[in-house]
RNA sequence: GCUGGCGUAGCUCAAUGGCAGAGCAAUGGUUUUGUAAACCAUAGGUUGAAGGUUCGACUCCUUUCGCCAGCUCCA
C-alpha cells in the first residue's frame, strides 16, 4: 500500500512540475521525489516563487487531473535523452551520471521527466493534494551547489486523510515547543544575550532538575562514577584530541594572558584526563565516567530551533573504557539503559540507525570491522530492528544513533553510541593487560538524552506541555472560593507542602472559573477547590487534569492519589 | 552559512506614504464569587537597530541583528 502512495505521491509531483512549466515556462527542473509527507519538486528559476503562485499551480494541477491525462513510459536511448532534455541542464547531468545505455521516461500530456517511475495511471487519479511550502534546496543537496527552489506539497489517497493530515499538522503546531515554553513558562531565549543560548525560569530550571535528578541517581545504580572537568580547557588539549583541527569552526576560543582556552564544546578531553592519572590495570574495567556537560558550539545561525537546536547545552555525556571484548556487553548495556530511559520519559516511537565506516577514517580496517560487529551484535541481540547508514560513522569509529520523533514528526536524536579508536591513541590512554603488557581501552562515548535541552524540548512537545504528575513543575493548586476560605485553605496548602508535593495556592480576588481556566491552560494535574461547603465538612473538592472535576473528597484521598501517581511512573 | 518570508505594547494582531490602535495580560478600584474568561478605570511604544529617499516613513530603499519554513550540518 506504501508503494502505490508513493507512486501517487510522485505522479502528482510530475503534475505539479508539469504546472509549474505551463506557468513558468522558463524554470528549469530538478527532482521530484515522493517523501515521508508528500512529495517536492526542485526548480531553478530566476525569481522566486511567491506564496500566491502555490493557488495558481494548484489550479494549473487541478486541469491536469481533470484532464485525466495517461502517465506514458517510455525507454529511450541515452543520446536520445540528451537531445530531448538538451534545455534541461540538471537533467542533462543526472542522464550523463548514468551508467546505462537507456534511460526510462514518462509522460504526461506535453510535459515529459527523466524517471524511472513507477506511477499511476492516469493524472485523473490523484483525488486529494496540497502544495505546502516554497524552501531553498541545494541542488543535490550540496552546500556548494547552486541553490533552486523547491516546492512541498502533500498528496493522498483521499480527501478525509488529506484533511487529517492537515489537521495534524495544526495540532502539531499548537504543541510547539517554543509556545509551550513561552505559555508555561518554562524557559527563554534573549536576542540580546545571544542566539541559542538558554534561560530557564522557575518552572524550567524545576523540570529540568527532576530530569538530571532521576538521570544522574540512574547512573549511578548502574555502575557510572559521577566526575567533573572545567568549563574551559587551554588550546593544547583541544590539539591533542583533534578537535582544535576538526573542530575549530564550532568552537568559542579565546586568549588571557598570552594563553589560548577553548570553551568546551564536549567533555571527552576531560574524561581522558581522569582516566590518564592514574595507571590502569585490566581489572580496573570496564570504567563508565558519567558527567552532565555542559557544552557551547558555535553552531552556525540558521540551523539554531528552540531548545532543539542551541548553542549552549547538557549532554548526559559518559565515557566507557573497556577492553576490546567488552565492548559488545557494554553497548547491550548502553541500549537497555535508552530503552528504559524513553519508557519512564513516555516515548515508545524512536528509530534506531547504525553508522558505518566513511571513506574517511583513521585506525584499522579490521578493528572497524569488529566494532560494527559488536554494534550490530548488541542490537540484534537485542531483537531491534535498525537501519544501516552506510559510510556516515564519525571519522574515529562507528555508532547507533536512536532518535525520537516530536509532534511534527521530525525525528531528533536522543541516545546515541560511538565506538572511538582514535582518542585513546591521541591521549596515550593504556591499561596493563594480565601479561603485564600496556595496552590501549576501548572507548564508548554515549549519551542516553543526548542534550537536556533537546530532551525537555521534544518531552513538552510528547506531553503537548501536560506532563505526568512526576515531572509536573507544580502538581497541586489550592484554590480557596471566597476570602472566607483563606485559612482553610492554607491548611490544606501547608498539609500538602509537608508531603512534599509541589503545591502553590491562588488567593487572589478572581472568579472561581477565571482560576480554573487559568489551571487548565497552565495544565496543572490537580486543583483543590474549598469552599464553605468543604471548610464545613473538612473535604476539598478535587478536580483532575483530563477528568475534570472529580468531586469532594478527603485531603487523605487526595494524598494517596498523589502518592500512587507519582511511584506508578516506573 | 545558504534560499525565501517575517520583525508594531509582555502576548495575539490592526494601521499600505498623512494624528501608531484593539483584545488579553499588568496596575488601581468595584465585586466575595461553586468547576474553562465579572465590571470600571489607568498605564503601557525611539514600530528590532543604523543609515537613506520624502514636506511627511510602521509603510519605500540600503546595511545589520534576530525570528520562521526549508537546505546543509547536528546532541
Amino acid at each position: 500500500m506504501a508503494k502505490d502512495l508513493d507512486a501517487l505521491r510522485h505522479s502528482c509531483s510530475h503534475v505539479m512540475a508539469g504546472a509549474v512549466k505551463r506557468l513558468f515556462p522558463k524554470v528549469k527542473l530538478g527532482i521530484g521525489p515522493a517523501i515521508e509527507d508528500g512529495f517536492y519538486y526542485d526548480f531553478d528559476k530566476e525569481d522566486s516563487f511567491v506564496p500566491e503562485d502555490l493557488a495558481k499551480i494548484e489550479k494549473e494541477m487541478q486541469k491536469i487531473i481533470k484532464q485525466e491525462q495517461e502517465f506514458k513510459k517510455e525507454e529511450i536511448a541515452k543520446k536520445d535523452a540528451l537531445e530531448l532534455f538538451k534545455k534541461e541542464s540538471y537533467k542533462i547531468e543526472l542522464i550523463n551520471n548514468l551508467d546505462v545505455k537507456t534511460v526510462s521516461i514518462y509522460r504526461h500530456g506535453e510535459f515529459v521527466d527523466l524517471c524511472k517511475g513507477p506511477h499511476v495511471k492516469s493524472t485523473g487519479e490523484i483525488k486529494a493534494f496540497k502544495l505546502l511550502s516554497i524552501a531553498g534546496a541545494y541542488w543535490h543537496g550540496i552546500e556548494t551547489n547552486p541553490m533552486l527552489q523547491r516546492i512541498y506539497g502533500t498528496c493522498f489517497e483521499s480527501k478525509k486523510e488529506l484533511d487529517s493530515f492537515i489537521k495534524f499538522r495544526e495540532e502539531a503546531k499548537k504543541r510547539d515547543h517554543r509556545r509551550l515554553g513561552k505559555d508555561l513558562d518554562l524557559f527563554s531565549i534573549h536576542d540580546e544575550a545571544g542566539p541559542g543560548l538558554v534561560f530557564y525560569h522557575p518552572k524550567g530550571a524545576l523540570l529540568r532538575m527532576l530530569i538530571e535528578d532521576y538521570v544522574k541517581k540512574e547512573h549511578l545504580r548502574r555502575g557510572y562514577q559521577l566526575v567533573m572537568g572545567p568549563h574551559i580547557l587551554k588550546s593544547d588539549i583541544w590539539i591533542t584530541s583533534g578537535h582544535y583541527e576538526y573542530y575549530k569552526e564550532n568552537m568559542y576560543i579565546f586568549k588571557v594572558d598570552k594563553e589560548e582556552y577553548a570553551i568546551k564544546p564536549m567533555n571527552c578531553p576531560a574524561h581522558m584526563l581522569i582516566y590518564k592519572s592514574k595507571v590502569r590495570s585490566y581489572r580496573d574495567l570496564p570504567m563508565r565516567y558519567f558527567e552532565l556537560g555542559n557544552v557551547h558550539r558555535r553552531e552556525k545561525s540558521g540551523v539554531l530551533h528552540g531548545l532543539l537546536r542551541v548553542r549552549g547545552f547538557t549532554q548526559d555525556d559518559a565515557h566507557i573504557f573497556c577492553l576490546p571484548s567488552q565492548v559488545e556487553e557494554e553497548i547491550k548495556l548502553v541500549i537497555d539503559f535508552v530503552m528504559d530511559t524513553m519508557k519512564v520519559f513516555g516515548f515508545s516511537d524512536y528509530k534506531i540507525g547504525l553508522s558505518t565506516r566513511p571513506e574517511k577514517f583513521i585506525g584499522d580496517p579490521k578493528i572497524w570491522d569488529k566494532a560494527t560487529d559488536a554494534l550490530k551484535g548488541a542490537l540484534s541481540s537485542k531483537g531491534m530492528e535498525y537501519e544501516i547508514n552506510e559510510g556516515e560513522g564519525a571519522f574515529y569509529g562507528p555508532k547507533i544513533d536512536i532518535m525520537v520523533k516530536d509532534a511534527l514528526a521530525r525525528s531528533w536524536q536522543c541516545a546515541t553510541v560511538q565506538c572511538d579508536f582514535a582518542l585513546p591513541e591521541r591521549f596515550g590512554l593504556t591499561y596493563t593487560s594480565k601479561d603485564g603488557k600496556k595496552e590501549r581501552p576501548v572507548i564508548l562515548h554515549r549519551v542516553i538524552l543526548g542534550s537536556v535541552e533537546r530532551f525537555i524540548g521534544t518531552l513538552i512537545e510528547h506531553y503537548a506541555g501536560a506532563f505526568p504528575l512526576w515531572l509536573s513543575p507544580v502538581q497541586a493548586v489550592v484554590i480557596p472560593i471566597t476570602d472566607r476560605s483563606h485559612d482553610y485553605a492554607e491548611e490544606i496548602f501547608n498539609t500538602l507542602q509537608k508531603e512534599n508535593i509541589r503545591v502553590e495556592i491562588d488567593k487572589r480576588n478572581e472568579k472561581l472559573q477565571y482560576k480554573i481556566r487559568e489551571q487548565e491552560l497552565q495544565k496543572t494535574p490537580y486543583m483543590i477547590i474549598v469552599g464553605d461547603k468543604e471548610k464545613e465538612a473538612g473535604t476539598v473538592s478535587l478536580r483532575a487534569r483530563k477528568e475534570g472535576n472529580v468531586g469532594v473528597v478527603k485531603i487523605e484521598e487526595v494524598l494517596g492519589r498523589i502518592r500512587e501517581e507519582i511511584t506508578d511512573r516506573k
